[in-house]
RNA sequence: GGAGGCAUAGCUCAGCUGGGAGAGCGCUUGCCUUACAAGCAAGAUGUCAUAGGUUCAAGUCCUAUUGUCUCCACCA
């Protein structure tokens, strides 16, 4: 039973994780005599590779689930990935331009080999990362968003929605990439600044009266104008409503409207009105009956309706029409302006608003249970702030368009009769028209929104539609682990598609963690460059490491500022644990060691083992609640404080000494300790713990055995409380030693006087061991001790130093007045909050005793204090 | 325009339902003490952004201000 002497958590993290997925560990029954516990993971894009936020949420997700799974809980953590329509095909598309092909060239069905194959090949990527990581995710279960299972939930789902009239599909303005060519949701259009200018056009009226000016940020839309709005209760306008103008560079004539949308304040009050290529428009459009006139197709290029500029690119048609409206005197003027422009969250290009005919999801209906479970708490946001965020969407929410012109998804499972119209939607492929009979019947070329079938993920991964006995057994799931960037995205969509299809709730929780940032709080970002590969970080320092980097000061919700040198203290501290576990067995020499429990523990055991169990409620009640990053750092300072600088010292004397019986006892508390520090820290650094069990003389996994809980018989709260009196006078004596510049080989004696006498005898071998101490003699007063010493002083005890030349009586009474000014202050504040009426009716009694108890022990010190300072002079 | 977060030691950040300011890194001093120098011991360092308020008591709760970050909306 020995550990290398190094710790090198290359050499056993890997080995380690295909011992535990071979063996099954990961793998939970369908067992009814015990408690399910199920996460679904938030399923990482096929085109990912793993990046510092996968790490975080994944980290997180592991760390609850191995907790649940030793509490007990058969535990499921599903696995899975996404096929991720959009950023795939922008990714396969790429490739195949490098290679010269564009993807009409190949077809569809071509086209949809390739990225299958794409899939096959770097599809797996990202979940071999996550075994790097240490996830213990079931990978049996192991989902795709495009397997044969969501597939089937996606096309039930679909259907259902069309029969119950909550998908159908229309003429909207929607959002266009013409980089993508498809049609994007509300959620897709990113918003970025750009400096740009308001044109001031001139409109001349068709009865030759003058000009109206309109101003825009878009003067290429001008070719789609349909109208001109002005507000009804502008003065300056209200003669004018009614009139026409004469739309310039075309042959066109367009009304003048009035429309409350328009504001009297913002540019000339004039707004011209383009209903194919504005969302606002759009509406006044449909209000006023205007005609929409679309100047643009699907690839931003001016088309048949824009007279002399048809075939132009849409940011060189700008440029020409700028010109000729200057040209023929019609720009009145041109301002900078600064706006923000929508942007494809995928390819970054300006988004365009266009009509089209689109498939779209209903939401209010289904917006309103969604709220509803929310404001009730059957779902809770973690930390409860971001349900405002969740409120704000989902109360403001518009229809979703959930068609993408795109390949690589889930087809649309509608099909259109060409000899009589009909529109057939069904679960299964029709073969002939239902209405007509015809054959001729052509399939809808579009796929479905990526989202659309993560947002069934929580139960179509448990075999929705069908009734399996997973989707029974782990549906709802427990929790949702995710970062706040994708609560519309995701969180939301899951929410109401759980409602709706399985009449339930996903998950009753929703644990929200931050994002994860460089050093300067800059957003980890490939096109920055700043990002730090975590595969990396788990080469040079391994995933335990990285594990408790993730989780050390971290706060739910917030972001974290992570750079490499995060990583150092974390790898120090496990490596500070290996050690001590080298110790532990060093000292093992196989014997058969006591039952804990069964023999006296000494002060020291008690003091240890109480404090052990402090820490396992406290590090328990954190991981119920999701503080990780305060169970982290009570096991932290548990393990590398208590257990390592107090208690391993401790036992020296009695592993070294003479006592088999003594050293056995010893043996067995420490043993007994460090088992359930492993244990304790196991959720957190999965692979060291499991390592070094090995080394325990236990059967089996670490990983499932049974997590520490808080136990009566090590409540010694006395003892504890003594023992810590020990430890200050320790550490008061260090503190002296150092000081007086004492050599810290060199041995020192102690007279003790004073009631703590009693409990120091009986701790007196520690006080040799840990401060150095040759001999301790027990004095009636300072009269008896010999020599020229100093002193330190504590509430039931006078310790006297003797340190010959060492002393220097200046110094001396320079210290004992330092301390006797810290002790006056002390004192100046307990009486000052006792001699406030209010506070000692008030305050809790246990406070105000404890605070009176405070301040006479306090006094006490100081008439020591006073009286050594006194005769030192 | 609307909503929210953050502001604590030189740096990065903890600080739960109010009750004597903490960690890591860095810094100073001394130590290779047979688990660990990726270490041990002893230290120094804070008008907890500002101004009010509530309270016996405020880093913690309330209001306002300043700075900063984010999300939503998107007025042409």
């Amino acid at each position: 039973m020995e550990l290398p002497k190094n710790f090198e958590p290359q050499s056993f993290e890997t080995s380690i994780y295909a011992d535990w997925e071979g063996k099954g560990c990961f793998t939970p029954e369908v067992d009814y005599s015990k408690p399910p516990f199920s996460i679904v993971i938030p399923p990482p894009n096929i085109t990912g590779q793993l990046h510092m936020g996968h790490a975080l949420n994944n980290t997180i997700q592991d760390i609850i689930v191995r907790h649940k799974r030793m509490q007990g809980y058969s535990t499921l953590w599903l696995p899975g990935t996404d096929h991720a329509s959009i950023a795939t095909e922008v990714k396969i598309v790429e490739k195949l331009h490098e290679e010269g092909v564009e993807k009409e060239d190949i077809g569809r069905e071509e086209f949809l080999k390739r990225a299958y194959r794409w899939k096959e090949t770097y599809g797996g990527r990202i979940v071999h990362q996550l075994r790097r990581l240490g996830c213990s995710c079931d990978w049996s279960r192991e989902a795709f968003t495009m397997d044969e299972r969501c597939s089937k939930a996606v096309r039930e789902v679909f259907v259902n929605l069309y029969r119950k009239g909550l998908i159908y599909r229309g003429s909207r303005i929607i959002n266009w990439c013409p980089h993508c060519h498809t049609a994007l949701s509300d959620a897709e259009v990113e918003y970025e600044p750009q400096d740009s200018n308001l044109w001031h056009i001139r409109y001349p009226y068709t009865d030759g009266s003058g000009y109206m000016v309109i101003a825009t940020t878009r003067p290429e839309t001008l070719l789609g104008d349909t109208a001109v709005a002005v507000n009804p209760k502008d003065p300056r306008y209200t003669d004018k409503i009614g009139k026409t103008l004469k739309l310039p560079l075309t042959d066109r004539e367009i009304p003048i409207i009035a429309d409350d949308y328009v504001e009297l304040d913002f540019g000339t009050g004039c707004v011209k009105i383009t209903p194919a290529h504005d969302p606002n428009d759009f509406e006044v459009g449909l209000r006023h009956n205007l005609p929409v006139i679309r100047i643009m197709d699907d690839g931003g290029v001016i088309n048949e309706n824009g007279y002399a500029y048809k075939g132009l690119d849409r940011d060189e048609a700008r440029k020409r029409i700028v010109k000729d409206l200057e040209e023929l005197g019609l720009m009145e003027k041109i301002e900078p302006y600064a706006h923000n422009v929508g942007v494809c969250y995928r390819c970054h290009s300006t988004v365009e608003p266009i009509v089209s005919k689109q498939w779209f999801v209903k939401m209010e209906q289904l917006a309103k249970p969604a709220v509803k479970v929310v404001k009730n708490k059957k779902v809770s946001f973690i930390p409860d702030r971001f349900s405002k965020i969740y409120f704000n969407w989902m109360e403001n929410i518009k229809d979703w368009c959930i068609s993408r012109q795109l390949w690589w998804g889930h087809r649309i499972p509608a099909w259109y009769c060409a000899d009589c119209g009909e529109v057939i939607v069904d679960k299964t492929d029709p073969e002939v028209c239902p209405k007509c009979g015809s054959k001729r019947l052509t399939r809808d070329d579009d796929v479905l929104d990526t989202w659309f079938s993560s947002a069934l993920w929580p139960f179509s991964t448990l075999g929705y539609p069908d009734e399996t006995e997973d989707l029974k057994y782990f549906y709802p799931t427990n929790l949702l682990v995710t970062a706040y960037d994708i609560i519309f995205f995701w969180v939301a969509r899951m929410i109401f598609s759980g409602l709706e299809h399985m009449g339930e709730i996903p998950f009753p929780e929703v644990l929200i963690h931050g994002i994860v940032r460089d050093h300067l709080g800059r957003k980890m970002s490939k096109s920055l460059g700043n990002g730090i590969d975590p595969i990396m970080l788990i080469d040079k320092y391994g995933a335990d490491a990285l594990r408790f980097s993730l989780t050390t000061g971290v706060a739910p919700g917030s972001d974290i500022r992570f750079s490499e040198d995060k990583m150092e203290p974390s790898r120090n501290f496990l490596n500070k644990l290996w050690n001590a576990s080298r110790f532990v067995l060093m000292n093992d020499e196989g014997v058969n060691l006591p039952e804990i429990g069964s023999f006296n523990y000494t002060s020291a055991d008690k003091w240890i083992l109480y404090k052990l169990n402090v820490t396992i409620k406290e590090v328990n009640t954190y991981l119920k609640k999701y503080e990780l990053g305060m169970a982290n750092a009570k096991l932290y300072d548990f393990i590398w404080s208590d257990f390592c600088d107090w208690y391993i010292e401790l036992t020296k004397p009695a592993l070294y000494g003479d006592s088999k019986r003594r050293k056995n006892e010893t043996l067995a508390v420490l043993t007994y300790v460090l088992k359930q520090i492993l244990k304790l820290i196991h959720p957190f650094t999965p692979f060291i713990t499991e390592r070094i069990w090995k080394e325990m003389g236990e059967e089996g996994f670490i990983m499932l055995r049974s997590y520490p809980v808080y136990s009566k018989k090590f409540a010694f709260t006395a003892e504890y409380r003594r023992f810590e009196r020990v430890k200050e006078i320790i550490r008061a004596v260090r503190n002296v030693r150092s000081e007086m510049n004492v050599q810290p080989s060199k041995k020192i004696n102690l007279c003790v006087s004073g009631e703590a006498e009693n409990y120091l005898k009986r701790n007196e071998v520690y006080l040799k061991k840990l401060a150095n101490v040759e001999n301790v003699v027990y004095v009636r007063s300072k009269a008896e001790v010999e020599g020229k010493f100093v002193s330190i002083v504590a509430a039931d005890a006078e310790i006297y130093i003797p340190l010959g030349d060492l002393v220097d009586f200046e110094q001396e009474t320079a210290r004992l007045q330092k301390e006797l000014k810290n002790i006056e202050n002390e004192i100046r504040r307990s009486e000052g909050m006792l001699s406030n009426p209010g506070f000692v009716a008030k305050a809790p009694e246990a406070l105000v005793e404890s605070e009176k108890k405070k301040l006479a022990e306090n006094r006490l010190k100081r008439v020591k204090l006073l009286k050594n300072i006194q005769d030192l002079s």
